[in-house]
DNA sequence: AAGGATGGCAACCGCTTTGAG
DNA sequence: ACTCAAAGCGGTTGCCATCCT
């Protein structure tokens, strides 16, 4: 037997909100406050409506104070940097920025915000990494053979990895680091974001998350930007999938360009982040842990990188793998 | 001018978390 | 310690306005 419904759903109304429901509950709640209720609430005033419904047209419109669209470039700046910190915490985000809700905040990011972004990395692109002209980029990674890339952009030394992260990542379906704990996590989440505007479609085309898993192609190639930003795991992965270094290593050098363009467009040092990932791996070792708690406190205070956050609670890359699943 | 495509945003859905009993 | 209803939250949907052909 499933949870009783919290409404009647024959009975209420959907859709938007007329100025008289809006009246409604505003007189009542600026009077009564919720009571704590949200679920009694509509009946009390003679609202055909959810409770829950009641408590989102509160919160996200009548609420004073609320700011709605307009938003500045520090507030913009301050969006980006904390999404690439803790990732589509729109609450967190929200409560940085006075007068904004979690539902603005998203809308603006997932229709302005990342378009944005993406759109400042692509004129960039060429001026700043200067490795694939734009025309040459329309060729698609795959036109490039592995010797092409290594004279453009050598690979670092790969010492054996203390831990198959990518391996063990490589074998999900679905994306096992939505979780809450993991900053490595997080940053995965930005690439496979990022990612699945796909570079190698040919009419650069949105693709959904579950093509980007069920494509190999895509899947492997978006692998190879972690192992591109934490190098000891490449060689294991190569080792274990049995796929050549070509495939993965021409496909790492251009997203790896647009990662950096977006980082660096959003004011967050990719250096900064490859540092980060380097961190993590050759952090293997230590058994101190950090707990989400710890380093949200720092994160939120939204001056403060990921890298510096990883600096002063020196987390351990087994702690975090171990905590989204991956051991 | 028409109608199809696209963008923006309010609202909904359903899963997770919280906290009272 | 456990249960369960309410609240919180993020992802998704659908409507409407505007743009484009």
């Amino acid at each position: 037997m499933g949870r009783a419904p919290c409404c009647d759903k024959a009975n209420v109304k959907k859709g938007p909100w007329s100025p008289e429901e809006d009246a409604k509950l505003r007189v009542y709640i600026e009077k009564h406050g919720t009571g704590g209720n949200w679920i009694s609430l509509p009946q009390k005033i003679g609202l055909k409506r959810c409770g829950k419904s009641c408590r989102l047209r509160w919160l996200n419109y009548l609420r004073p104070n609320i700011k709605h669209g307009g938003f500045t470039e520090e507030e913009d700046n301050l969006i980006c940097s904390l999404y690439i910190s803790i990732g589509s915490r729109w609450s967190i985000i929200a409560a940085q920025l006075p007068g904004r809700t979690d539902n603005d905040i998203k809308n603006y990011w997932n229709t302005r915000l990342k378009k944005k972004l993406l759109g400042k990395q692509r004129k960039d692109q060429q001026a700043r990494r200067g490795i694939f002209p734009k025309q040459e980029m329309k060729k698609g990674y795959e036109n490039y053979s592995a010797n092409e890339c290594f004279s453009l952009y050598p690979l670092p030394p790969q010492p054996v990895a203390a831990q198959p992260f990518s391996v063990a990542y490589g074998t999900q379906t679905s994306s096992p680091i939505k979780g809450q704990e993991s900053l490595t996590g997080n940053l995965i989440v930005q690439f496979e974001d990022i990612f699945s505007y796909d570079h190698q479609q040919p009419n650069n085309t949105r693709i959904n998350t579950s093509t980007l898993y069920s494509s190999d192609t895509t899947f492997s190639t978006c692998t190879s930007l972690i192992n591109s930003t934490c190098p000891p795991l490449m060689s294991d992965y190569y080792a274990i999938n049995g796929v050549s270094a070509d495939h993965y290593f021409q496909g790492t050098n251009n997203i790896l360009g647009e990662l950096d363009e977006v980082l660096f467009n959003g004011n967050i040092n990719p250096q900064q982040l490859h540092r980060t990932m380097d961190m993590i791996s050759s952090n293997s070792t230590s058994q101190e842990s950090c707990s989400w708690g710890d380093i949200s406190s720092l994160v939120y205070s939204s001056s403060i990188s990921s890298y510096e956050v990883f600096q002063q609670k020196n987390c351990s890359f087994d702690d975090q793998s171990r905590r989204i699943g991956l051991q």
